[in-house]
DNA sequence: TAGTGGTCTAGACCACAAT
DNA sequence: TTGTGGTCTAGACCACTAC
């Protein structure tokens, strides 16, 4: 490797990387084995191996074990989830209007139960500390798969006795049309986007390699200013794309 | 450290994540030198230092060369970069108001060019590859530091000859401004966001480590229904969050 | 000068997949 | 059985920071 003042291991990875971005190595080729690569570059094989791991992280290349290094297909097949704001219908489920737009089952599995609101919890639902809540945990799958995990919160106080205090154990799917069954017509939704490494059990969930960076959306719905449901959504992010339109009002001052 | 079939390096990895959630190690608190974690847990530096890695690109800690490995404050320090769909002005600069709003200096840098059209931009701007296009380079800082990078895209035949000609140059800041200026009143926005570890040119730019994610916006601006510009944009994931601000339609179906 | 994290070598054994 | 990537050891030297 000669050496430009970089570090050898990002000097492999730079130059693995333009192969890939030149088409020399293209979608699904098999990157040359860590063993080759060593002696390629004349470096061991922990350099090797840094300058993969870049790669994955990147979402470039999708490491196997015992079969081998692959080349990742790019940005046009990953999925979208999106938001659409110009339907009629007031659902809010981009899952499910992803999933079924391609013609593929949506799966959900979850698991509830009543606890109490962290500080943080309550500061997004805009009640005390301690107040009871309904935690719900889901993890949605597309054909079999896992690709998102979901922990929702909302206000017991709110839910208490009506039809729709078992989460998603009604017919009605949806936070907006469950909240609106008890007459809680959600006007909006804010959406925190931000992305970090995955926790070991996002990881193994989402079944992607440590590292490979997911989505973290916290998503908090509103019936006017009062905030009645909140949830932190995380996802993939070499698999899932989330989608925006946002209307620019006119210029009509 | 006592085996559990989990790797050493997750154990150790688990145990600091978990001192830091639970608060024994506080933001701003120095953690334990990698070699004081080797005699802890008796390890390998190697292990040591892929569990501070996996710490790291979570935006858990922050290692700083010479001084020490610091758990870093969290997500409430944040900066949002948010999306007024309510404002009545038709502005639409994120970045500006981010940093507007909280006392501070807004700047940025460019660089312009004309040049063609590839594959991929035609495609996002509607247009046939190889005609011609205006590429702008933007950096933006705040407090003198780099917060984002952002690459657009125009049609040079949408802005040819007009007093926008020079992307930033004229006193017009802002994309909907400058497009309303030669009679382009833009009537919405999409945004697919993702995220990704930075390439090395990024993490220099954003002064992050490798493996800290970026988020990345593919941002389209429309006229109806004609994209008059696309960009890429990428911040820092440890500093800052997209929000966004979703009105639900009301069931007046 | 001492302590920190950054880079790198030369090995080793293991788990998994293909043959 | 062979080749792959996954984990791990025991070192080494360097660059940067604080004293």
């Amino acid at each position: 490797m000669a050496h430009q003042g970089k570090p050898a291991y990002q000097q492999v990875a730079d130059d693995l990387r333009q192969r890939i971005i030149d088409g020399a190595l293209q979608a699904g080729d098999k990157v040359p084995s860590e063993a080759e690569l060593m002696n390629d570059y004349g470096v061991s094989r922990i350099v090797v191996r840094m300058a993969m791991e870049a790669l994955q992280n990147e979402g470039l290349i999708d490491k196997q074990q015992g079969k081998g290094t692959f080349v990742r297909a790019q940005r046009p097949l990953r999925k979208r989830l999106s938001v659409d704001l110009y339907g009629k219908r007031p659902t809010y489920s981009p899952m499910k209007r992803a999933t079924e737009a391609e013609g593929r089952r949506s799966e959900w599995e979850w698991q509830s139960r009543r606890t109490t609101a962290t500080k943080a919890i309550a500061e997004r639902l805009a009640i005390e500390p301690g107040d009871e809540v309904v935690k719900t945990a889901y993890q949605f799958f597309a054909d079999e798969q896992p690709i998102m995990l979901s922990t929702s919160y909302e206000p017991y106080a709110l839910i208490a006795g009506t039809p729709v205090e078992n989460p998603e154990g009604g017919a009605i799917t949806g936070v907006v049309p469950r909240m609106d069954a008890i007459g809680q017509h959600i006007t909006h939704v804010t959406e925190d986007v931000n992305a970090r490494a995955p926790r070991p059990y996002e990881a193994e969930q989402l079944e992607i390699a440590p590292g490979v960076p997911v989505i973290t959306v916290t998503r908090t719905y509103f019936v006017d200013e009062r905030p009645v449901e909140t949830c932190d959504i995380v996802v993939a992010a070499d698999r899932y794309t989330f989608s925006y339109t946002i209307p620019i009002p006119s210029h009509a001052d």
